[in-house]
DNA sequence: CGACCGGTTGAAGTATATCAAGTACGGTGG
DNA sequence: CCACCGTACTTGATATACTTCAACCGGTCG
């Protein structure tokens, strides 16, 4: 799962900064098998499939990898830097859905429709595998394992988007924020980095909208988990001081009120009463 | 897309109350033909497969297909009726992720698992067609109009799971319904049946935690929306009087100011100005 | 019948959106 | 180099929409 990381450091491109989407060599067969790597696909070493090779895109930072209503041509694994997918409403408001890495597939939203439902910027500089679409069914078809490692993919998304739900469902802006840290540094852990020093790449906006709070409010709500001495903030940098209490307070449902967070800083108080079926 | 709705009337189970998991006679062939049916799959004819065959599950209204943390097993296409997809935290309170109708798939959060993370329940009486996980693969594997139709299947949850997103994010109680019943009444036309007229097979409770307010909030929800003149509510029925109205005023993004809702029922103000990236 | 559940409605407190002002940072151009 | 600008971020004051607690009604089921 995580044999990647020195991986990606021993097959970076050559540093020539000219980037051909047709370049066809070597190169490619490691490009295919980082691929693998990168959705955590063991296949023995069957490359007799000469057809079906992902291209390199490098991205800088603030450009789009494709925007919203883009007919879709490819499916896009991040290989380095962070994405942020997310749609403009018509008065403008932007709604993000999903902060992307490495390892996450980017553009499966369009797998039952010919276009791209949500955009996708990069947040800093990065790179992503792209397969198109066509050379995407081959793998698929003619690789079972690969099948089941977009499977894999697509699932993990699918549990991204239902933790988003977790985040911002019937919970005080101060727990949204919790829980979204304590879920970066989990991906930051599991990706081998350290959990508790955080860089995030986007804005105190970015943040509220994928939480669905105010930024201003996001602000607060940093300012209320430092005093709290559950981190500590610097602009972007965020270092968690201590993991298993903010993991503590993230569990919480509804209404820290405050004067709990300032008591003791965990478990808020539970917002429903509890409604099980039959 | 929707040449099934009189297929399924045609391939009923014999009236016996007794099912088996295990029936298998000419029966079974029909039951794979119609999940290609529900999940909108056109294979000529190559039935040449006597191994991966659904099953038939039906449940009673409240019975749980399955349980969250349960190993999985199966994945399930809905055939008939309503299911709640939920997790219950700790403290009891309960998270409800989606509503499941004819043709969603239920299940594939565990693709990238070996546990389920959800819980499903049926609200209504109901039944589905369950393929266990070695079918499931092996069906993906031989049938390529298979695995493509489960990609778009799990698009669709994961769409489902954005508009999720778009209800709960940066909206008021009321645009959050009103998106919510706009949504079903899509459902409703898309499977072909009336979508002025809905009967909501959930509580309000289940809505609240769905869109992420107290349930009471609901019902005053639903009462404003009433009021306004929008849709006329009898319990669980909801009749829409002026869809394109409703439409209009779930576009909103904030803060209707109850005043805008009585004076002119559409276009609530903007929440955030607008950012887009360079 | 009594208990329970789902739904509605009322009253009170509060967390958060919103508006507004002010700081800090990074780039650009003089 | 410094002035300038725009963007990101912070902090404060106010208004309000929501949660919460509570009482109540109408079903349904045991």
């Amino acid at each position: 799962m995580n044999t990647l990381a020195t991986h990606d450091m021993s097959i970076r491109l050559p540093a020539s900064g000219r980037l051909h989407t047709a370049v066809v060599d070597r190169r490619e067969w490691t490009c295919l098998h980082e691929m693998f790597d990168l959705i955590d696909v063991s296949v023995g070493d069957a490359p007799q499939m000469p057809l079906a090779q992902p291209t390199v895109r490098r991205l800088q930072s603030g450009e789009m990898l494709f925007v919203e209503g883009a007919p879709t041509t490819s499916i896009y694994i991040v290989r380095t830097g962070t994405f942020k997918v997310f749609r403009t409403a018509e008065d403008g408001y932007e709604q993000v859905y999903a902060f992307a890495r490495r390892g996450d597939l980017l553009g499966c939203d369009a797998l039952s429709g010919e276009r791209h439902l949500m955009a996708t910027v990069a947040l800093e500089d990065a790179s992503v595998l792209a397969l198109s679409l066509p050379n995407f069914y081959a793998l698929a078809q003619s690789l079972p394992a690969f099948d089941r490692g977009v499977m894999r993919a697509v699932s993990h998304s699918m549990i991204d988007l239902i933790r988003l739900s977790d985040m911002m469902a019937a919970v005080a802006a101060e727990v949204r924020l919790a829980r979204f840290l304590v879920h970066q540094a989990q991906r930051m852990s599991t990706s081998g980095q350290s959990a508790r020093c955080l860089r995030l790449q986007m804005t105190r906006r970015d943040i509220g909208s994928y939480l669905g709070v105010a930024h201003e409010t996001i602000s607060r709500s940093f300012a209320a988990l430092a005093e709290a001495g559950l981190i500590e903030v610097e602009q972007r940098k965020v270092e968690i001081l201590d993991l298993d209490a903010l993991r503590q307070y993230a569990q919480g449902t509804r209404t820290p009120s405050k004067a709990d967070l300032r008591a003791s800083p965990c478990a808020p108080r539970a917002r429903n009463s509890l409604t099980l079926v039959a």
